[in-house]
DNA sequence: CTGAAAGCGCTTACAG
DNA sequence: CTGAAAGCGCTTACAG
């Protein structure tokens, strides 16, 4: 069923079905218009959108490609980016690449192949690069989320910040011994995070310890077992700022099995503020990424693209550090009682 | 750039480069074939598929239309579908209803104006009726999950077999006073749950009890104000069957606050099997669903429709009871020391 | 206010 | 082994 079907049902040429359906404004008889709308009702007609597209060069759908819907960050994204999507009457197809270059290869292709009017490249791991020259030779837009490529515009947090926040959060509560648990290296956002926890540290006057950073993936067994080595290492360190909020799980949990309380014991911080994060005992603190936001917002720039607008090349979305009871004062600061737990608490006591 | 441009560089017709590009095994001239793919290479060119499509009344895409992404297992399902589906050369067009009706009606409608090849529905507690006849009327296949309509076929997991399996668990373990949180119970997955609750009970020879019920709405903070009631009220239950995992997590949150312990005090059961479960201390019991296996054996499912082979109304896949550290026998049955903790502790022992 | 016609970029019988 | 031509279902100048 197509156009000529609804064109002949209501008496009309096809150049008027297509006039009623698709611009409200041109000058149709009313009678006219009513019968072709009848015809639509009545067929349950609905105008194929490939044709449309072939002709009009413009698909109305979006690619979102991302790393691994898994990490409950991108779940929010996708949903801010297909909520604001839908309002404009765009589409979302959805790639999830595994972090695999030749995943990330494969669906730009076949989105391009798709025309999609624009394409949303998000996260961090895979490189962007070997998928520029395509990009650039096709009428496609393109936004990046998370990390900054000259020839296209950008939505990130500021992940070196947030992360010197975290750390002078706890060197402010007192702690001098603050672990950090890497996520993947390869990860700018990564990279940027460990910065931040450096540059927090210099800001607060703390020496450098490279013993006390550990590189996880992300995954709250990677968090499990660093804390399990850097909790029986000596001196042990007071806090433990895990560079995601899984992660931060693990750690918990790797201090409940050793016996340590948190955060009497052992402060803990993540990184994302996933649901969970508020629902833990002790409730975790945490950075909050605006994930929704981040999305909707990709998805704005989009379409500002779209209207050929200017549009400045990095936005910063705010990250907000919530603080919770999973970080506080470390113990020694409280007094002796520390040494019956603690075989590190002597050695620490000197670092004060 | 199109198929002309790529034509006239190689110097032979569209139809050859057509054909070089489509079928492999058509009759080419070596040479020929050689040209065409450098012209196709130099280019860059990638096909239109709008146009393919026009023509052969195939889009290669799927339609994935789910209630809310938040919900950890959506995105497990998604990645499953999408998955399998571009291994198979297919596109998936994410939808998020958000539960709302019209939202459903819309996301049906464009992507029948899109021509998707399939549309996946997965989910409850919106009403599918109103969307069968455009969708009987096109040429679309789908897939429902989640629960049964007549017309189509579906994946679905036995709520009922696992929430019996939950509460039988935990008679076996001893306990007698077992309440239940269900999520919104306009949801057949939830109906299920609870029917399986009682049918457990009934099994066990375990007095019903409506006391024991709560309604949530599958949000931590529901399982935590549920529990909070529940573990307040006298007698109160030994073991709570949340079901899923973030209202468990939520009446962990409640009991810790309540100074009660897990599962000494109160056994908590969840279901889904997120993440988090394993990373909880105590380790939540919970029921595994494969969500991953969901989206792919659907996706698996409509590739079969779409080969026109016969396949089964329903196919159920197994759920899979993790039994973990979150529930163990009441304290009633090791002693009297419960007195000390709990109110209702005496009156508890009577129903023994 | 309405219609005939061109054309978007492909695939595939059909002819050679 | 190769090409010319029809046609998928639309939108939109152009003409009236």
């Amino acid at each position: 069923m197509n156009i000529t079907d609804v064109a002949k049902k209501a008496g009309v040429s096809i150049s008027t079905v297509s006039r009623v359906l698709n611009n409200a404004s041109y000058p149709v008889k009313q009678e006219t218009r009513e019968r072709v709308l009848e015809a639509v009702r009545e067929l349950g007609f609905r105008p194929n959108d490939l044709a449309r597209g072939l002709l009009l060069k413009k698909s109305r759908t979006i690619g979102l490609v991302i790393p691994d819907i898994s990490n409950p960050y991108y779940p929010e994204l996708a949903l801010g980016l297909e909520a604001t999507a839908s309002e404009y009457g765009y589409s979302v197809i959805f790639c999830n690449t595994g972090r695999q270059a030749e995943k990330l290869e494969h669906y730009v292709d076949v989105l391009l192949q798709k025309r999609a009017d624009g394409i949303v490249l998000a996260g961090g791991g895979t490189d962007f690069t070997p998928v520029f020259q395509p990009l650039l030779d096709f009428d496609v837009e393109v936004v990046v989320i998370g990390r900054h490529y000259l020839p296209f515009l950008s939505v990130q947090i500021d992940n070196v910040a947030a992360a010197r926040e975290v750390t002078t959060h706890l060197a402010e509560l007192g702690h001098r011994r603050i672990a950090f648990i890497s996520g993947p290296l390869n990860l700018t956002s990564v990279q940027d995070r460990l910065a931040g926890y450096r540059s927090g540290l210099e800001e607060r006057g703390i020496g450098r310890d490279d013993r006390l950073v550990r590189e996880g993936d992300f995954q709250s067994e990677s968090g499990y077992s660093a804390a399990l080595s850097l909790l029986q290492a000596e001196p042990r360190p007071t806090a433990i700022f895990a560079s995601n909020d899984r992660m931060a799980i693990g750690v918990v949990a790797a201090a409940a099995d050793l016996g340590l309380k948190v955060p009497d014991d052992i402060s803990v911080v993540g990184f994302d503020d996933i649901i969970m994060a508020s629902y833990m005992r002790p409730a975790l603190t945490t950075v909050a990424i605006p994930g929704y936001e981040v999305g909707a917002y990709a998805m704005r720039l989009m379409l500002r693209l779209f209207a050929g607008e200017e549009c400045s090349q990095i936005t910063w979305l705010p990250t907000n550090l919530v603080v919770r009871d999973s970080s506080g004062p470390p113990r020694e600061t409280e007094g002796f009682d520390v040494m019956k737990l603690e075989r590190g608490g002597a050695e620490g006591r000197v670092l004060e």
